[in-house]
DNA sequence: TGACAATAGTTCTAGGTAGAACTAAAGTGG
DNA sequence: CCACTTTAGTTCTACCTAGAACTATTGTCA
């Protein structure tokens, strides 16, 4: 998806977006990963973390992990003992991920290193270009969100 | 990194950000895979279309794929026959990846109906404000790139 | 020209990804 | 109460991903 010289106009914000986004992930990957966690998993501690705990669905729904994806992210981070599997007491389908006390020491250790790491990176952006550029987006996603609605939903009704 | 409520204000931009990438990804992925290709192999014949082949080491530069990681793509597209390899005249190292004939009826069919794809979701937003998110897009890559060279030079004077 | 460094691809490892098929446990409606 | 449907997680397949170690070739320079 990165086209270089083409006739389109947009292609060149679509180009800036993917750039953007993929300069954002190196940054936040290095400081993770400097932590002994996936960008993945840390996402997992992070959501956990000040909780007491939550099911795979809920777990999915914030972190935007698909389920069958999620169990073994969730496996890596049992093995490390980070977090543990509890059968939910009201629900026998369901099984709780609570963050272990080690997994409570990471939180509280990474979590507010890696906002910190991210403020000296987003701090160097006046907080007005900020704005107009979370506008810009917002308004990007809903034009791709209508538009996928007019193509997936084709003759569906 | 999809942290909800909390304390600082440039964490909702950057929520912005990768859910606004994501919409992208996905409305992308999902046209690109109607025409039985993976994102990343779309990316790479759309990268070869109109060229008379480049070695592995250009193709990575320009899809921003790793080496290591293009090799198995350009396997898959050799087996589906739309792309082969081909030893280089002049440097028996590299290897040029060439569109097939195939490949070729491939990327003049995929390539126009996919832009035409994007441009029915971008045409939604204005060109002012398209080009106004770019802008914004350009100043965050640029801090994100700025800080990422300070930590990752520390010492390294 | 002969050691040594740099470069091009491949291979291997550990992990993430979606989606489909599967199992078990709840709900639901007759 | 029993079939039927839905929901929760797991498993499986096919793919992408980076990064490190490896092979083969090429360039360098003494």
């Amino acid at each position: 998806m990165s086209r270089s010289s083409s006739g389109a106009p947009f292609l060149s914000a679509l180009r800036e977006l993917v750039s953007c986004y993929q300069a954002f992930e190196r940054y936040s990957a290095y400081h993770i990963q400097g932590l002994g966690l996936t960008p993945p998993q840390f996402d997992v501690v992070a959501t956990l973390g000040n909780t007491a705990g939550m099911t795979f669905r809920e777990l999915g729904e914030r972190t935007l992990i698909t389920k069958g994806t999620l169990t073994g992210v969730v496996d890596r981070l049992e093995l490390k003992e980070i977090v543990t599997r509890q059968s939910s007491p009201d629900d026998g389908r369901s099984t709780l991920v609570c963050l272990t006390r080690k997994g409570e020491r990471v939180f509280d250790q990474a979590f507010p290193a890696h906002v910190e790491h991210l403020r000296s990176a987003f701090g160097r952006v006046c907080a007005k270009e900020l704005s107009t550029l979370e506008q810009g987006l917002r308004t990007l996603s809903a034009a791709l969100t209508a538009a996928d609605n007019s193509v997936t939903t084709r003759g569906k009704t």
